[in-house]
RNA sequence: GCGCGAUUAGCUCAGUUGGUAGAGCGGCGCUUUUACACAGCGAAGGUCGCAGGUUCAAGUCCUGCAUCGCGCACCA
């Protein structure tokens, strides 16, 4: 007697059908959560945690085909772990992305309505983006569900949550108290199109042409210098020469006062080391408060800084000819002025970076202003330490924290060769400044009376008190994000069983922005790592390698993919060929052949369940089958250990093979004959070789496909979820 | 300027510790044989960027070069 073939079994696969009824299964059975899993005797009460902690999407609107790769990777590694008898959690969260999102609303209201963020006001405005952000987060999770992500629910967070609110206040408190966050009127990256301050990694350098304008403040001055930006040479205060140019050297010390372009500028000619004899005439014009480099200069010489262009990047200086112009406008007039005087002696064009904000593609104006930063050199005392070559009650830095997890291997990146960036970056990093000045966010938890300020995780008593206006960079929060999801500042089980987590899988472009933001704040706030490895994966682009974006049309939604060819074929289409930190480009040609490749073990098993009789279960393996077993579990370890080494693109590929090129195109056609054979040990065993090994590769292949592995694990009559089957190798 | 990565079949890319090259897609020929035409079978297609070196043996290690891409810094 054959099994009868389930009616679904004798047309083709079709995923749309499955998957969305396999999802609400999933969920339904409660096995995200793995504590679920242990009170239903799935995992044992004793098992050692994996975990994961989503990256946690922005709610600006709808997930990419980036995040479908982040999140079929790390579904790949928790259901895995899960199946291999893991403590296994995955915990999701989505981030509220402060100026992304704020910025996202903005446009949209200033598009549709004609208002900007200041007609409505801080509370309307607070509500239009809190709005936006529900719907972005709903529709986000829905996508989330599509892709098959075994995330268990009952555990989300949002980084802009009560919850959240808590840690980012407790640590900004006690970051406040040990001196490592402080005011400061200094110079800052300034966007004047989001007017607000970045972060030094928020800036996007773009190559521009520009002219470079050779010339002298007025007719008598000695030296002449060369910039591209002839209007902020109002706010010069000096010309700095290197010590060792023969040129300038009788000039060191001496002061001129001239008047440029009607204002009145005194200036000092110093000699300091980090002006270079080889560019331009060798002398450069100080303006302290327009430029990082020429910041540091007037530490150096305690010079003044006079501040000449404002926050609208208007200039605040001069007579009627600049006061209230644009930078662009004031660089005309100040050049046509330079040409009337004859002052100009050279103009040449080169290629120049400007500086960008990543956001809203304002260019930056480095200007003065009091702001909030965190000091990475700073040595402060780490009370408890599990960091390795950093003691308990020892001194420290932040820089330090950030280099030694990862210089001893404590931390571990995948590739490695993105250790490499990682340290260049700490060695060029300096101190963070964190407060913004939008409105969406966490607002900094310190308020001012008169000459008062107090920090605290609530408004102090009293009257009088003002909170300050300004939000923190949105990475603060995210910094906190492995321990913050696990109630922190509360002592949770969670934060005892789960943290440190086990792998932090997200794509290399925020290395910077966000592991090392939270390695330091880890670091700091628990003495110990956010996670153990770091799985960095490349960024998606189309079939011409360019990178997805809606403007030019070639985004690819991954709720249409799966409409289409299933969640299971993008999944695979994603993972394979793809190694890690390496951008891959992805067509509908590659994603349509993985449907196809669900189709095949769709027919697979049609073939092997009209072949199977029930009695042949207890059949004994005839010596051909026993070798064929046996090289299936080659295969299956192989495959095993490629996982675990992260090499999912191999593991997927292999699987893939196997049960393609294989099991279906060697094994299957080698049994026809077998299975009409007279004898039946050589029948029976090879019938019960058949079913065994289709069910073994449906629990390899389940992690990388799991919508259509479970649907037919679900024909083939089991009574448990693929889901929780146990993994065939240990 | 400092650093990183890439260069393998027409296209897109794999290739863990060095042992005489692989996949998908496309193209070609044949096959409608009852698991599957979302298929099967077969053939074609590569001096693994270039030049050296180490080795019995190199796509895989070393040196140099070229081209492309990226990061950081500079950007007066």
């Amino acid at each position: 007697m054959n099994s009868e073939i389930p009616e679904k079994l004798l047309k083709p696969y079709n995923p749309v059908e499955e998957e969305n009824l396999i999802y609400k299964k999933w969920e339904e059975s409660g096995y995200f959560t793995p504590e679920n899993m242990i009170k239903d005797g799935l995992t044992k009460a004793d098992a050692e945690p994996f975990t994961i902690i989503l990256p946690p999407p922005n709610v600006t609107g709808i997930l990419h085909m980036g995040h479908a790769m982040m999140l079929t990777v790390q579904d790949i590694l928790i259901r895995h772990k899960r199946m291999r008898g893991f403590r296994t959690l995955w915990l999701p969260g989505t981030d509220h992305a402060a100026i992304a999102t704020q910025s996202k609303v903005e446009k949209e209201v200033q598009k549709a309505e004609g208002k900007s963020r200041h007609d409505l006001g801080r509370e309307e405005m607070l509500n239009r983006v809190n709005a936006f952000a529900q719907d972005s987060h709903d529709t986000i999770v829905n996508q989330m569900k599509v892709m098959g992500a075994s995330l268990d629910w009952s555990r989300e967070a949002f980084t802009l949550d009560e919850k959240r609110t808590l840690a980012v206040r407790t640590v900004f408190k006690k970051m406040y108290d040990d001196g490592l966050i402080y005011r400061s009127n200094k110079i800052i990256n300034w966007d004047p199109k989001g007017q607000t301050t970045i972060s030094d990694d928020e800036i996007v350098y773009e190559a521009r042409k520009a002219t470079l304008y050779t010339f002298k403040y007025s007719k008598g001055f000695p030296i002449a210098i060369s910039t591209t930006r002839p209007e902020t040479k109002v706010g010069d205060v000096a010309v700095a020469v290197h010590p060792d140019d023969e040129r300038y050297k009788e000039y060191v010390g001496k002061e001129y006062d001239v008047v440029f372009c009607g204002v009145p500028i005194h200036i000092k000619i110093i000699a300091d080391e980090a002006v270079e004899k080889e560019f331009g005439t060798g002398a450069l014009g100080v303006t302290p408060a327009h430029s990082m480099i020429d910041w540091e200069i007037a530490d150096r010489h305690d010079l003044p800084r006079p501040q000449v262009i404002n926050e609208y990047a208007k200039m605040m200086v001069g007579d009627e000819r600049l006061m209230g112009k644009k930078v662009a406008e004031a660089r005309d007039i100040i050049v046509n002025w330079l040409k009337e005087e004859g002052l100009v002696e050279k103009e040449e064009a080169i290629d120049q970076n400007v500086a960008t904000a990543e956001r809203t593609s304002g260019i930056i104006e480095p200007l003065p202003k009091l702001q909030w930063f965190i000091d990475v050199n700073k040595p402060f005392t780490l009370a408890d330490s599990n960091i390795n070559d950093i003691a308990s009650g020892s001194q420290t830095t932040l820089k330090e924290i950030m280099r030694t997890t990862v210089g001893t291997g404590q931390i571990d990146i995948i590739p490695d060769y993105f250790s490499k960036t990682y340290f260049h970056w700490i060695d060029n990093l300096r101190d963070w400044c964190i407060s913004r000045q939008i409105w969406y966010g966490h607002r900094i938890p310190v308020w001012y009376k008169e000459n008062e300020i107090y920090c605290g995780i609530e408004a102090p008593e009293g009257a009088g008190w003002t909170q300050d206006e300004d939000t923190l960079d949105t990475w603060f929060s995210s910094g906190l994000w492995t321990f913050s999801t696990m109630g922190w500042p509360e002592q949770t089980e969670d934060l005892k069983i789960y943290h440190p987590t086990s792998v932090l899988e997200t794509g290399y472009d925020i290395l910077f922005f966000w592991i090392a933001r939270m390695i330091l704040m880890t670091g700091y706030t628990l003495g110990d790592i956010p996670f153990k490895k770091v799985y960095l994966h490349g960024l998606v682009r189309d079939a011409q390698g360019k990178k997805m974006s809606k403007s030019l049309g070639n985004a690819m939604d991954p709720l249409d993919i799966a409409a289409k060819y299933g969640a299971d074929a993008g999944r695979m289409a994603l993972i394979i060929g793809t190694a890690p930190g390496t951008d891959s480009k992805i067509s509908e040609e590659k994603i349509k052949g993985q449907k196809h490749f669900a189709n095949k073990i769709w027919n697979i098993t049609r073939f092997v369940l009209s072949n199977f009789d029930s009695t042949s279960v207890n059949a004994a393996f005839t010596p051909d089958d026993t070798v064929i077993a046996a090289q299936w579990h080659e295969t299956a370890k192989k495959i095993t250990a490629d996982i675990d080494a992260y090499r999912l693109h191999v593991a997927a590929e292999d699987i893939y093979q196997y049960i393609w090129t294989t099991f279906a195109d060697k094994i299957l056609e080698e049994s026809k004959p077998l299975l009409a054979s007279e004898d039946i040990a050589v029948k029976q065993s090879r019938q019960k070789l058949l079913f065994t090994i289709l069910c073994e590769n449906l629990t390899v292949l389940h992690p990388f496909m799991p919508f259509v592995t479970e649907a037919i694990w679900q024909l083939l009559g089991k009574d448990n979820l693929l889901m929780t089957e146990v993994w065939p190798i240990n």
